[in-house]
DNA sequence: CTGTAGTTTCAGCAATTACTGAAATATACG
DNA sequence: CGTATATTTCAGTAATTGCTGAAACTACAG
């Protein structure tokens, strides 16, 4: 790797998180290569970064664009492909946060309401019953309240995220006002 | 095992989930047996329940105690150990992100803040300083709203998330008739 | 103490996942 | 076309992770 200190550090760490990320440490250091880049960086700029084989950077490539976390380009005159990340962090949260929903979530979802439609539940006990649908109902409240925030445009977002807590007594108190307003 | 059918269903997703959310197939199984059970049960219960090893099921629950996802019980005259499940879900969705967040994103806040710290930055690129600095900006707001909302009750909480999207618009109200408030 | 029931540890094996280099495939350009 | 360059696939191997049974440990009862 002939990048700097702060840089290697970056990328090594990326690495060992990635794992834990459900990626693996070639595609987490390669990611951490594209994110700390401006410019974007073609294969064998990363074989060179990295150290590691063409063939498991272009497997790792592929990985992170199955994630959406890369974008591919090109640049004029030149046949590589070329690859970067947004430089939006926001964007970057919002396609994690998608993606791990995809993958850790949403099957479960499916899952669970397949159970609740076709499942014989004569043959289950009834605290089951009631863990499975609310299970269900815990995942269907939090997903909702994803998808609806994830439209809310970042520069509000991020005062809702500052305000915090505080946010609740605001609705706490307007709650008081008009008397039990609210979706619910 | 000696479920029923949509105990089975239920036991086997979580097996295949478990692998994704960093714990491995058997741990996953073992909190769903968990999950599902009414009375808190023993580690020959779930050999039977799942039909692995006795030690399979020992480093199993060992791992989920690690992760704080299980309670250790003993029953009158019974020298055996007895595991559950907290029985409000609240309390489970909220140890699991505590969980992951210890894992998955608190090492990386500490890894970034070290690189600004102590950090060779003048041999670093410009552009990699902004972009380390904004993750780090970035976390730190999600992980302080976080830390913030885990210590609202269930009841507003749930008020809350039902509320979603619309509680920005109730903001954005509320910054027009006070003149720009909020903690920012 | 000694015996017994419960639990944990760990070495060895099994299964899975990650990585490589070589071969195959695709693409642009003369 | 043909050839040079870029990319992907894949079989084989390396590394990691998961699982088991046997042995070691623990705690309690007699």
């Amino acid at each position: 790797m002939n990048l700097s200190s702060t840089h290697q550090k970056f990328v090594i760490h990326f690495g060992e998180m990635g794992a834990r990320w459900g990626m693996n440490r070639t595609v987490g250091q390669i990611y951490a290569v594209l994110f700390l880049s401006e410019d974007p960086l073609c294969a064998d700029d990363l074989v060179n970064a990295l150290g590691v084989s063409r063939s498991n950077v272009s497997m790792g490539l592929k990985e992170l664009q199955a994630w959406q976390l890369v974008r591919l380009q090109h640049q004029p005159n030149d046949r590589r492909e070329y690859f970067s990340t947004p430089s939006d962090m926001w964007e970057i949260v919002r396609t994690l946060v998608d993606q791990r929903k995809a993958r850790e979530i949403d099957p479960t979802l499916t899952v669970l309401r397949e159970l609740q439609l076709d499942g014989d539940f004569d043959s289950s006990s009834e605290y089951a019953q009631e863990r499975i649908q609310s299970t269900t109902q815990m995942i269907e409240l939090l997903t909702e309240w994803y998808d609806d925030m994830r439209l809310v445009d970042s520069q509000r977002l991020e005062k809702l995220l500052k305000m915090g807590a505080a946010a609740q007594k605001v609705l706490d108190f307007k709650d008081k006002v008009t008397g039990k307003g609210g979706k619910n």
